[in-house]
This record gives C-alpha cells, sequence and structure tokens, in this order.
DNA sequence: GATGAGCGG
C-alpha cells in the first residue's frame, strides 16, 4: 500500500521516515520527494508497507506525530494502485 | 542560496 506522508519538516530523511514507519510494520520502501530547485526535501515524500494490516496502523498512528519539530500528516495514496 | 502547501519519478 502506497502512504502518503506529508507536512515534514526539510530536515527530515527518509531514514528519519523509515524507522518511525518501521516502529508499527514492515516498510517495503520509502521515498522522499526531493525538490528539483534546491535539491532538497520538499517537505514530503511517500512510504510503502504491505496491506497485512500494518499500513493503516501505521497511518493512524503516524498520522499527526511530531517528527523533526513538526507533526507530520500520514494518509494513504491515492493514485493508480489497487 | 531558498521557498511551507502539497500526492513524486
Amino acid at each position: 500500500m502506497k502512504i502518503l506522508v506529508r507536512n515534514l519538516s526539510r530536515s527530515t530523511g527518509e531514514e528519519e521516515i523509515r524507522r518511525i514507519f518501521a516502529t508499527y510494520g514492515q516498510v517495503q520502501s520509502c521515498n522522499l520527494v526531493l525538490d528539483k530547485a534546491s535539491g532538497k526535501s520538499k517537505g514530503f515524500g511517500f512510504v510503502e508497507m504491505p496491506v497485512n494490516g500494518d499500513a493503516k496502523q501505521a497511518i493512524k498512528n503516524l498520522n499527526g506525530m511530531e517528527l523533526g519539530g513538526k507533526n507530520i500528516r500520514v494518509k494513504m495514496a491515492e493514485e493508480k494502485e489497487d
């Protein structure tokens, strides 16, 4: 399941996202979207987790948690994939 | 060189 993680701090890296998501389940892959102008984090990214139930649990648990001094927004991505 | 809402490559 593809998970959208936004409202991230610009100082937050993929490893940070991966470790907190790994707390509730296995992280298949984490992709932090980088900005083309600065080449740094755009402040949001995507995380893929199995739909075994860990994904939704990770979402509702990690949604609104503080990371890098900011409260991140975790939600399942609504793109083509089902 | 950085940008603060937002579903990228």
